[in-house]
DNA sequence: GTCAATTCACATGAAAGAGACCACGGTCTAGTG
DNA sequence: CTAGACCGTGGTCTCTTTCATGTGAATTGACGA
């Protein structure tokens, strides 16, 4: 072991790296040039130009699956369009919120405060009434005459969570602002989200809509070719390496996402192996890893009774091949409370957390009825067993089991 | 054998409580000139 | 006289509990053939 570690940093400083610029497969990168995405690229534009004219574009709405490019288009012609209107001392404001961060703008009030906070208003995290937050962003906004565009990404978990009243009071302040004017564009994963919205809001909200469809195999490939050849050193990719990123991502509804970053993880997998390329094992590898990673995460960040919870449910599906229902999980929750002394919430609770960890995709749970027996939830963990055992050691690690 | 009623074991919804956090305004206190 | 400490009130947020209502098919039991 003499020569142990200074010899593997001597070998990893000799080894060139694959990536020449990582940046470029991080999630949030946007490129120069959008691949497969002209005509809705086009649309976006031509909805918000009028916006540099000062006139008040549409309202847009823009839907479809994870990792199809909307946020992507959105922020791209958004940010040129900041660019352009800086250039020409446009009176533009562009406000992107992703309402899925937790404490940015997932209730009401944080989403009108961030928004406030926006046009250099402090607002504290709570404590005051909604109402006068909407009035120091209203008078905020209508100081001067401009045109304001406010971008709401993931809209849909939003209103799931506190309703489209909200949404509604936007569009509305339009009647009421004398200077500016105010448009929404709302991007929203889930496609049928618009039919539960309240309808005045619905015709409102969506005076323009663009569907985004999946990528198909091929528009991967090569958004994945051009993604490598940004951010890779030249030969960092074996034959095939490419086309099998792109099937698998392919065959879950098309998620670029996905495919960049199975492709990224393989990459850093190769270099640790110490090998100059990417090969097709390092796939398979970067797979079982991001999923292994996700799960472990996620379990990690969860409070005490969810992860009790979670651990009842692994236990009784390592003793038991079949189907779980919620009475029975209930029960062994309750019992390895006891172990942690805990106090057990109720069966109402823990059905929802229940419900809650399979939207998450960490359990496959489906409501289903037993006829005469009664109405349950059939669950099974949704990962391999290997994957339920490590999440399983990990959970009764951080309850202290 | 057929068909509607029954029944089970929860799911699902709504409302409301508890406990934290926070702002704001008023009152009190101690230090300062 | 004034700055700062210290309430009380009123607000939001999150997590829960309580209470109420809904649900889908296996089972049951009445009915008719």
């Amino acid at each position: 072991m003499e020569k142990g570690l200074g010899q593997f940093f001597e070998d990893y400083l000799e080894q060139e790296s694959l990536f020449t610029n990582k940046e470029h497969l991080q999630p949030n990168f946007v490129p120069e040039t959008i691949t497969h995405r002209d005509e809705q690229l086009h649309s976006v534009a031509s909805i918000l130009a009028p916006c540099l004219r000062c006139q008040k574009p549409s309202n847009l709405f823009v839907y479809g699956k994870t990792g199809t490019g909307k946020t992507l288009t959105v922020t791209y012609t958004t940010q040129q369009l900041e660019s352009v209107a800086k250039k020409k001392n446009l009176p533009l404001k562009i406000i992107y919120l992703n309402c899925k961060l937790k404490k940015v703008a997932d209730t009401e009030y944080r989403l009108i405060a961030q928004l406030a906070r926006e046009f250099g208003k402090a607002i504290p995290p709570t404590g005051l009434p909604t109402d006068e937050v909407y009035s120091i962003f209203f008078k905020e906004i209508d100081k001067e005459k401009r045109i304001i565009l406010i971008v709401l990404d993931e809209i849909d978990v939003l209103v799931g969570k506190i309703g489209d009243e909200m949404l509604y009071n936007l569009t509305r302040i339009n009647a009421e602002l004398k200077n500016a004017q105010l448009s929404i564009v709302g991007i929203s994963n889930d496609v049928i989200f618009t039919e539960r919205l309240d309808p005045r809001v619905k015709s409102s909200l969506s005076e323009e809509e663009i569907i985004y469809p999946p990528y198909n195999a091929l528009h991967l490939q090569q958004i994945l070719e051009q993604r490598v050849k940004l951010s890779m050193r030249k030969n960092a990719v074996a034959e095939g390496v490419i086309a099998k990123c792109a099937a698998i991502a392919a065959r879950e509804h098309g998620d670029a996402r996905r495919a960049i970053e199975l492709l990224r993880v393989s990459g850093e997998l190769a270099e640790r192996d110490g090998s100059t390329q990417i090969a097709i094992a390092h796939i398979d590898q970067a797979e079982d890893t991001i999923e292994k990673d996700k799960v472990i995460e996620l379990v990690k960040g969860q409070p005490k009774h969810y992860q009790a919870t979670l651990f009842s449910i692994f236990d009784l599906g390592t003793q038991r091949k079949d189907a779980l229902f919620t009475g029975e999980v209930y029960e062994h929750y309750k019992y390895v409370c006891q172990q942690v002394a805990l106090r057990p919430l109720t069966q109402r609770r823990v059905s929802d957390i229940i419900g809650e960890f399979d939207v998450l995709g960490v359990i496959n749970a489906k409501v289903i009825s037993k006829g005469r027996f009664g109405r349950t939830r059939e669950i099974f963990p949704s990962t391999s067993q290997g994957l339920v055992d490590n999440a399983k050691a990990t959970l009764s690690e951080e309850l202290g089991l």
